[in-house]
DNA sequence: CGCAAAACCGTTTTT
DNA sequence: CGGTTTTGCG
C-alpha cells in the first residue's frame, strides 16, 4: 500500500484551478464552483491529498454534505481512490453528524442517548395535543405557521426562555407572540419529557453544546484538523454556528458553493454565509471553478441566458469544451396526461436508440406532480423510479413499527407509546388511555412506567387493566432484548409475536393487504442496513445503531441506485446529480414559480434558481415542457407559461408541438380509460405468474384492472411483493 | 370500544 | 381527487 496515487493523479485529472483547491490545505478556501465544475471531485481528492501527501489521519478530517446520498457517494468514492477504507474518517450531513455527537456527549445534555427523533408528522401531532390540552384555535393559530416559526427562532439557536428574555429586541409583540411564545415553550417542555429532538433541535444543542461547555468544544476542535463543507451557499445559521465554532481555531476550512444555486432559503439557509466568509474566518484565499465538464454549450447558453436575470448574484458565467450539441426545446402540451404520457413517449424512443433508462430523468417543482409521470410510466410499461420521495418511512404501518421501535430504545418516548398503545387493536380506546394519562400526571411517572403500573388503576375496568398491563409486559420483555440482540431480530419478533404481518394479510381490504408487504419491505430494509453495517464494524447493528440512521434517512432509493429506471423527482432533489436527457415539466405559472413563492423579488429569485439547478442536470440534451390545461384538486384550468420561459434568449431553443388547437376547445376531453386487450385484463387471484426477478409466485390480491393493476404476488422465492401488472412476463394456468 | 360513513383538508421545496 | 381524522351508531 505504499503506493500513493494522488500527486500523479492529481495533476493528471484536474485543471490548475481544481488543483489549487486541493492542494491549498491550510487556512480558509472558499470555493466558488459552478455547476458542473467538478466541485465533488476536488473535495475528494482534496480529501485523498490531506490523508496521502499531508498524512493526516482520517479521523482528523470532517466532511460535511448535503444529502445522506451523497455522504455515501464520497466515501465511496474516496475509497476507491485510495485503495483502502476509511472507517473512522467523518463524512455525513450535518443532522447524522450532530446526531453522532450528541448521543456521544449526552452526559453533556440534557437529553440521555437514546433520545427519539421526531419528523414532521410527529412534530405536528405533538403541538396538536398541545392545542388541545390549552384550548387554542387552530384557526387563528396555523399549526403550520407555528412550526414553521419555531423552525425559525430555533435556526437561529433562539429557545423560548431567549425570547422571553429578549422579545424587545426581537421585536416580538402582539397577540400572536404571546400566544405562539407560550406554545413554543410547551413544546419544548414536551419534547425534553419525551426525551426528544426534533430536525432544528439537533442541530440547535449542538451548537448549544460545543457554544457553553469548553472542554467538549476543544475536544472537537482537535479532533477535526481539516474541516469541508460541500453546498456552503445552502447552510443556515446553527449550521454556520456548528463549523464555526468548530473551525475557528485552526481556521482549517473550505466550503464550497454556488451562490446561484441556492435553493434552500426557505429552509432558514442563507448565502450570508458565502458572502461574509471572509468576515467569519479572516484572510481568505477564493478559488474560481468555472469551466463545466458537464453539459453542451448549447444547454449552458440557455442556463446563462436563465440567471443572469437575478440582480443578487456573482457574476459569473459556464463554459464547457463540450462542444455545441443539441439545442434544447420547449413542447407545450394540452393538458397534464397529455404531458406526461409523450413524455414518457419520448424516453421510450430514446432508449429504444440505445440510451439506458437511467440517463433519462424527468423534474417537476412539486411532488404531487409525479402521479401523472406514475402512471404514464406504468401505461407505457417503462420501469421508474421516484427518487427521494418520503413514501416508504410515511406510511402508517411504517411509522408505526418505528414507534414500538422508538419506545423499546427510549422508554420516556410518550408520543411513541400512544401511537402503538392500541396499534394492532387490542382493545384499548380513547377513554382508557385519557384515564392512564390521567393516572400518570397525578403520580409524576412517565406513560410506560404508569402502564406497567396498571393494575393500580382503579378507573380503569379490570379487564382492560389486563390488557394494558400484557402490553406493557409484552414491550418490557422486548426491551430487555434491546442492548443483547441485533435490530434485524427486534424487528422480526415484535412482527412475529404481534403477528401483525397475517393480521394484515387476513384483511379483506387491499390496502391492508398492502400494508402486511410493506411490513415485510421494512424486514429487507432494516436487512440490507445489516449487511451494509457489517461491512463497516465487526458485529451486527443493535436498535441504538439503526434508528438513528433511519430517523434522517428519506430517499430509500438509494437501493435503486443502479437500478435501470427513468428518474423521476423534484427540482430540489436533483441538486448534485446529473443525467444525459433532462425533461423539465410543468413550466407554468404558479407552478415555477410556485404560488406560494411569488410574493417577493427574492422569492422569485430562488424560484428561477431552482429551474437553473434542473437546467444544468443535463449532459446532452434538455427538453422543457409545459400544459395548457391542469388539474389541480377537482378542476381543470388554463394555465400561464412560466415568466422564466421569457427570461430565456429565444434563440437558445426550439419551439415546438403547440397547435393551438385545443383553445377552441376549452375543456379537454376525458381520456379513454386504458384500452386493453382481453388476455392482459385477466389477473385473478390465484393465478400463477412470473416476474422477470423474482421468479414464479401466486396472486393473493388484485387491486385495480389490467396491465396497470397492482398485484399482490407470493412468490416461491418467500418474497411478498406489490406488483405492477405490467412488470410480470406472463399469466398462464389458471 | 369498534366500525362505517361523513366531514375535512391540503400541495411547495427537505434534513 | 384521495387520504386522514372526526362523527355517530350498534
Amino acid at each position: 500500500m505504499g503506493y500513493c496515487p494522488c500527486r500523479k493523479l492529481v495533476s493528471d485529472k484536474l485543471n490548475p484551478n481544481q488543483q489549487q483547491v486541493v492542494e491549498t490545505t491550510e487556512g480558509p478556501v472558499l470555493v466558488l464552483a459552478g455547476a458542473g465544475s467538478g466541485k465533488t471531485r476536488s473535495v475528494i481528492f482534496r480529501a485523498a491529498w490531506l490523508i496521502m501527501e499531508k498524512k493526516v489521519p482520517p479521523w482528523n478530517i470532517l466532511i460535511v454534505t448535503f444529502t445522506n446520498k451523497a455522504a455515501g457517494e464520497l466515501k465511496d468514492r474516496l475509497e476507491n481512490l485510495l485503495q483502502f477504507p476509511v472507517r473512522s474518517l467523518w463524512v455525513g450531513t450535518f443532522h447524522s453528524i450532530c446526531t453522532r455527537i450528541l448521543r456521544f456527549e449526552s452526559k453533556n445534555l440534557p437529553f440521555h442517548s437514546n433520545f427519539s427523533i421526531y419528523d414532521e408528522d410527529d412534530q405536528k401531532a405533538l403541538l396538536k395535543k398541545i392545542y388541545k390540552q390549552n384550548n387554542i384555535d387552530t384557526q387563528k393559530y396555523p399549526l403550520a405557521r407555528v412550526l414553521n416559526t419555531i423552525s425559525r427562532y430555533k435556526n437561529k439557536l433562539l429557545l423560548p426562555d431567549d425570547l422571553s428574555n429578549q422579545s424587545e429586541e426581537i421585536g416580538a409583540y402582539g397577540d400572536f407572540f404571546n400566544v405562539f411564545l407560550n406554545l413554543y415553550t410547551l413544546y419544548q417542555q414536551q419534547m425534553m419529557l419525551n426525551q426528544a429532538m426534533d430536525f432544528d433541535d439537533i442541530l440547535l444543542w449542538t451548537a448549544k453544546l460545543l457554544e457553553n461547555n469548553q472542554a467538549v468544544r476543544d475536544k472537537y476542535r482537535n479532533q477535526f484538523k481539516y474541516v469541508m463543507i460541500d453546498e456552503y451557499q445552502d447552510t443556515n445559521h446553527a449550521q454556520f454556528k456548528i463549523v464555526h465554532l468548530i473551525a475557528s481555531g485552526h481556521r482549517n476550512i473550505c466550503v464550497v458553493g454556488d451562490d446561484d444555486q441556492a435553493i434552500y432559503s426557505w429552509r432558514g439557509a442563507s448565502i450570508r454565509n458565502i458572502l461574509e466568509f471572509e468576515r467569519d474566518y479572516g484572510a481568505v484565499k477564493t478559488i474560481r471553478l468555472e469551466q463545466n465538464y458537464r453539459s453542451t454549450n448549447a444547454i449552458l447558453d440557455l442556463a446563462n441566458s436563465l440567471i443572469k436575470h437575478n440582480r443578487r448574484r456573482h457574476s459569473k458565467d459556464l463554459w464547457s469544451d463540450l462542444g455545441t450539441g443539441e439545442k434544447p426545446s420547449l413542447i407545450v402540451f394540452d393538458d397534464e396526461n397529455d404531458e406526461a404520457q409523450n413524455i414518457i413517449k419520448r424516453i421510450i424512443k430514446l432508449n429504444k436508440a440505445g440510451t439506458p433508462w437511467q440517463e433519462c430523468a424527468v423534474l417537476y417543482r412539486t411532488n404531487a406532480q409525479s402521479r401523472v409521470f406514475e402512471y404514464a410510466c406504468v401505461d407505457q410499461k417503462a420501469p421508474y423510479s421516484i427518487v427521494g420521495s418520503l413514501y416508504f418511512y410515511q406510511r402508517k404501518e411504517i411509522k408505526d413499527l418505528m414507534a414500538y421501535l422508538k419506545i423499546l430504545a427510549n422508554p420516556r418516548d410518550n408520543e411513541s407509546l400512544l401511537r402503538i398503545i392500541n396499534e394492532p387493536a387490542r382493545g384499548i380506546g380513547q377513554t382508557t388511555i385519557y384515564r392512564l394519562i390521567s393516572f400518570a400526571t397525578e403520580h409524576n411517572l412517565m406513560l410506560f412506567n404508569a402502564l406497567l403500573k396498571a393494575d393500580k388503576i382503579d378507573s380503569i375496568q379490570s379487564s382492560i387493566r389486563k390488557k394494558l398491563l400484557d402490553f406493557a409486559l409484552m414491550l418490557e420483555t422486548w426491551q430487555k432484548l434491546v442492548t443483547k440482540k441485533p435490530v434485524l431480530t427486534i424487528v422480526k419478533t415484535i412482527l412475529e409475536e404481534l403477528k401483525w404481518v397475517e393480521l394484515y394479510q387476513s384483511s379483506h381490504d387491499p390496502k391492508e393487504v398492502s400494508r402486511a408487504e410493506n411490513l415485510v419491505e421494512f424486514v429487507s430494509a432494516v436487512s440490507e442496513f445489516t449487511e451494509k453495517y457489517l461491512s463497516d464494524n465487526d458485529k451486527a447493528p443493535l436498535l441504538e445503531d439503526y434508528l438513528p440512521f433511519v430517523a434522517l434517512q428519506t430517499d430509500l432509493d438509494q437501493v435503486s441506485d443502479n437500478k435501470d429506471t427513468i428518474r423521476l423527482m423534484t427540482m430540489h432533489n436533483a441538486k448534485g446529480l446529473e443525467f444525459d436527457n433532462v425533461f423539465i415539466v410543468g413550466l407554468e405559472q404558479e407552478l415555477l414559480p410556485h404560488r406560494m413563492s411569488m410574493d417577493s423579488p427574492e422569492e422569485i429569485e430562488e424560484e428561477r434558481r431552482l429551474f437553473y439547478v434542473a437546467v444544468t442536470r443535463a449532459r446532452k440534451t434538455l427538453t422543457l415542457s409545459y400544459a395548457k390545461f391542469r388539474r389541480i384538486y377537482d378542476t381543470y384550468a388554463y394555465t400561464q407559461p412560466s415568466m422564466f420561459l421569457g427570461d430565456l434568449n429565444p434563440e437558445c431553443f426550439i419551439k415546438a408541438g403547440d397547435t393551438g388547437a385545443i383553445l377552441t376547445q376549452p375543456r379537454p376531453k376525458p381520456k379513454k380509460k386504458n384500452v386493453l386487450t382481453e388476455s392482459m385484463k385477466a389477473y385473478k387471484i390465484g393465478q400463477k405468474v412470473t416476474h422477470p426477478e423474482y421468479g414464479e409466485g401466486i396472486i393473493l390480491n388484485v387491486d385495480g384492472e389490467g396491465i396497470s393493476a397492482r398485484l399482490t404476488v407470493s412468490f416461491k422465492n418467500g418474497k411478498l411483493a406489490r406488483i405492477i401488472g405490467s412488470f410480470l412476463s406472463s399469466g398462464k394456468s389458471e
